[in-house]
This record gives C-alpha cells, sequence and structure tokens, in this order.
DNA sequence: GTAAAAATGTTGCATTTGCAACAAATTGAT
DNA sequence: ATCAATTTGTTGCAAATGCAACATTTTTAC
C-alpha cells in the first residue's frame, strides 16, 4: 500500500512536518471539510477515519468521485479542488494532514533526504490515482451493464484467481459503475442464471476464466 | 497552456535535457510508439504531432482515452504504462521527447534551479490532468446522452460565454461521451428543436444560459 | 479539379435501461 | 434481543439507446 510516508522514520516524518508547515484537522462524522481548507493549495493525507469524494454538477447533481481511507490523499494535485465543484465528505470522525503545496518547492528542502523520498512517494500515489481513474473511465466507456461489470471485474480480479472482492456495497458499486441499482441487480441476476458468475456476499466468481 | 518548461530558458532546457539524460525519437502516422518505449520508466511529452492514447480491455476492445498534441505529456505518471493496455498511436508525423522517470530523483539534480521550475511544471501539468479524468467521469457517470452533452458542455464552455468549441469531431465527441454517434446527432437535435441550443460547424451556443 | 475517404444526418426497430414501488434480508445501535 | 435503518431482491412499464443501413455532405489526397 502506498504512502506519503513509506520509508521516512518518525522522526524525520516530523521534522517533514516542520518543513513544511503541516496542520491537522480533526472532523466529525458527516461534515463537508472543503470549507475549511477552500482557498489553499495543499495537499491533504487523511490520517484517521474516512471521506467521500463528490462532486456537485452544474444541476446540483451529485457525482460519487471515490472513497478516501487512511493515507489516501486528495487536495489541489489529485482532485481539482479550485472548482466549486467538489465536497469531502466524512463518513466517520476524520483526522486530515494539510501540507502546502508551494512549500513542497521551496528550495532550502531539497537538500534533505527524507523529503526526497517523500516527493518519491507522492509521484507514486499519483501514478496510481491516475491509473485507478483510467480503469474508471474504461469502465464507464462500456455501453452495457454487463459489459461495465465485466470491466470491472476484469480489472479488480484478484490476479491469478477467479474472485473479485467488493471493497463496497451493491449500491456504491452500482454507482461507480454509473448504473442504476436495481438494473444492475438484475443483470447480476442474468449472469448468475447463465452460469456466468457465483455471488457470495461481496465476493465473486467468475466462472467464465 | 501548461509546458514542461515553462519559464525555462532553451539553455537551461538542454542542460535539463543532458541532466536527465532525455532521448528524442520520431515516429511515422499511424504507429504504436508504446513497443518503442516500454519496459521503462518514463515521461513522454509531444514536441511534434500528436497521438491518441487508447485503451485496449479484456476483450479487445478499443476505449479512446485522449489525443496527445504538442507539449502534452505521457508516461508512466500519466497513463499507467505498466500494463499491457494501452497503446499511444500517432495521427501524423510525431516526435517525442523522453525522459527517464528515475532521474526525476536524482539529488545531484535538485541544486538546479530551472530543475525545480520543472518539477513545479510537472506538478502543475499532473493537477490538470487529473482534473481533466475527474471532468470526463463525472460526464461518463450521466445516465443519459442530453445529460451527458449537458455536463460536457458546462464544463467545456468558454467562460463568461454561451459558446462551447468542440476541439474534435462530433464523432469523437460521441466517443468522448462513451455514446452511439447517431443517438447522439438524434439527441442534438432534439435539443436544436427544443431551442435548447444552437450547432454551426464545431460552434454550439448554449442558449438555456 | 476530381475521386476517394471520412464525417454527418436520418430513421426503424429491438434491446436495454431507468424508474418506481414494494418485499425481504441484513446490518447497526441501544 | 429488538427495533430502526440500510441494503438487497424483484418486477412492470415507459423511455432511452444501440445498432444497422443508407443518404448526404465535407474533407483529404493526388
Amino acid at each position: 500500500m502506498a504512502s506519503l510516508f513509506k520509508g521516512i522514520s518518525e522522526k524525520d516524518k516530523y521534522k517533514l512536518f516542520t518543513l513544511l508547515r503541516t496542520h491537522v484537522y480533526t472532523f466529525d462524522v458527516n461534515v463537508d471539510i472543503i470549507p475549511t481548507i477552500k482557498n489553499e493549495n495543499i495537499i491533504g493525507i487523511i490520517d484517521e477515519g474516512n471521506a467521500d469524494i463528490i462532486r456537485i454538477n452544474y444541476n446540483g447533481d451529485k457525482t460519487f468521485i471515490e472513497n478516501l481511507g487512511k493515507d489516501d490523499i486528495f487536495g489541489t494535485l489529485i482532485s481539482a479542488l479550485y472548482n466549486n465543484e467538489i465536497s469531502i465528505i466524512t463518513k466517520e470522525k476524520t483526522s486530515v494532514i494539510i501540507i502546502d503545496y508551494k512549500r513542497l518547492m521551496m528550495e532550502d528542502n531539497i537538500n534533505k533526504k527524507f523529503f526526497n523520498i517523500f516527493m518519491q512517494n507522492l509521484f507514486t500515489i499519483l501514478n496510481d490515482k491516475m491509473k485507478e481513474k483510467n480503469d474508471r473511465i474504461s469502465i464507464l466507456t462500456n455501453k452495457t451493464i454487463r459489459n461495465r461489470l465485466l470491466e470491472y471485474f476484469s480489472v479488480n480480479i484478484t490476479k491469478g484467481s477467479k474472485y473479485v472482492y467488493l471493497p463496497f456495497t451493491f449500491s456504491e458499486l452500482a454507482n461507480y459503475l454509473g448504473v442504476d441499482r436495481s438494473a444492475m441487480a438484475r443483470e447480476l441476476k442474468y449472469m448468475k442464471d447463465e452460469g456466468f458468475i457465483e455471488v457470495k456476499g461481496k465476493r465473486i466468481t467468475c466462472l467464465y476464466l
């Protein structure tokens, strides 16, 4: 699991916090954290708890973008906070570490070895995020529910197995796939009936492999 | 327009190339550039020409991801090249600058001012890319063609105007929106008939604003 | 300028999907 | 253990969409 602090000792981590003038904010459940950090060019890291990134469109409709858990990052570089369209809603009590983005590039930082490790970690995380988004785009461009499901399975199958474990509920899966929940349930039933898949709780077995 | 070399003089740019051991490759039209650069952890910059990033899924189907033009970047950090699913197909004669990703983080680089500017530019570009991908996800999660179009217009409208200028053909727009071209044409006709929009070539006027 | 290729416009039809409404099952809190 | 809240299962129906097929227009190449 990628973390911004992988390979950095606790001691260096706190040196880094000083260097970057980090702030820590703690939020209750069901709160939008954006207003607290708005107007800033920041990177945030979830230190505890979790939250959903939601996008609000021109019409007031909400699109689920992703869920953030421990060590996940968000901010200027990740979610384009500079527009007004995004909310990050805590799903439980959540604390976040906020780093001022401008300080990342200050020249007095760059001689510190732990700072360089930190930057490498940041790149790795951005790379992973980009892959996730490409994955989702690939899924969403499929025109039928069945093909979206199959693409989702293909992307998320446990390597070398026939199993997909859902990291969320079926409702949220429908959301992620951009389809109606009940229509998805219907399609899953067809696929079960045809012997394509087997569903036990959140574990789906792909029998066509 | 964001460029990796914004704020860097030509002289420093070539110093940077030496520092990062860049390579330049030139490709004919309609060639996949991935095989040439595969196995490498790289960042590529389009120096001349343009190319499409295409994703191939488990089924052999192709998804258009994006078009790359001058100064656009691609590579490990942007398109997750490490999996086998991506092709980058030139649409004309195209030359690309390839930077070895590992060298980006080497400690002997980081005292150079132009290197820091370069890194800042890289972050800015990554940020923009992330925003583009979030935009597309927001569009693709809409359930009707009309709503995808409206969201597309909303995201791409020229600020302070009622105009959207398509940067590509209507066929490609349908592709981008993940819908059937003829179905999209039909929907656009309905919207014209209802007085919602006006279409003149690649310029769409949003009359509902 | 001309022919070929690509893009756009149009339409009928079968299929897929969203939506709504409700029942059943599961989960969570006290 | 019990009740409430959430999630899941199910289905009829109307609407939206993909698909195919073909005409027309525009663009491109020589």
